[in-house]
DNA sequence: CTGTATCCTAGCGGATACTG
DNA sequence: CAGTATCCGCTAGGATACAG
């Protein structure tokens, strides 16, 4: 009887919701890189601009923000660098995104 | 060595990408709320309507088109009805999402 | 080097009236 | 009942110049 998602059907029941804030977040367009980049080392801002290749550095920056605010990367300040870290929330986050990719690999809907 | 995760750099590579179709998919707004709800039987299109308060029937005939066209759901149109059905494809999402789900129920980052 | 400020486009999401 | 047409605001995303 239970339903297969606890998912509310409101809209403020929507925008409580603790999933939305996570999934619409993953869905914006260069989350997932940038997750995958510092899952393997600790970037710096022009280093990611530069790897990257594609993104304007206004929406690096917000990106970076909204992650850091998710507190899935954190940000250390210094002069003359800023070092991005994937925080162990982070990395918690990493195999479900991978599941995710895999998934869409098995099921890929080429539409040409 | 292998990079956590198999994820390309460039622009043209991440739009080729077969993880960011669903994963932009997923990030809207009523995705999963949908996808929940037909998890648990067919419905009609003013039965969704109804049931999920605070969408529009712009938006709502738009999620479900991206739906179908990524597979995730069928649609059956017949005089005076139109049934929503989640696809097999569909079901084998779920267990994905519910997992996005609890990790953002166990890493709910509340920003008042 | 690390951003921010400014300006722009496109698409999401919404409200509502109308059609088959 | 199942949508489409039309309108609108907001924000994601981008290009680029400037600032600390």
């Amino acid at each position: 009887m239970s339903p297969v998602l606890p998912l509310p059907v409101t809209e403020s029941d929507h925008d409580n919701c603790a999933a939305t804030g996570i999934l619409r977040l993953v869905g914006q367009k260069w989350t997932v890189v940038l997750l995958a980049l510092l899952a393997e080392q600790p970037y710096g801002f022009n280093e990611l601009d530069r790897t990257i290749h594609g993104v304007s550095r206004r929406i690096l920056t917000r990106t970076l923000r909204h992650l850091e605010q998710e507190n899935l990367i954190s940000r250390v300040r210094t002069p003359q660098r800023a070092e991005y870290t994937l925080t162990d929330a982070g990395r918690t986050l990493l195999p479900l995104i991978i599941a995710l990719g895999e998934w869409a690999a098995d099921h890929h809907t080429r539409r040409p």
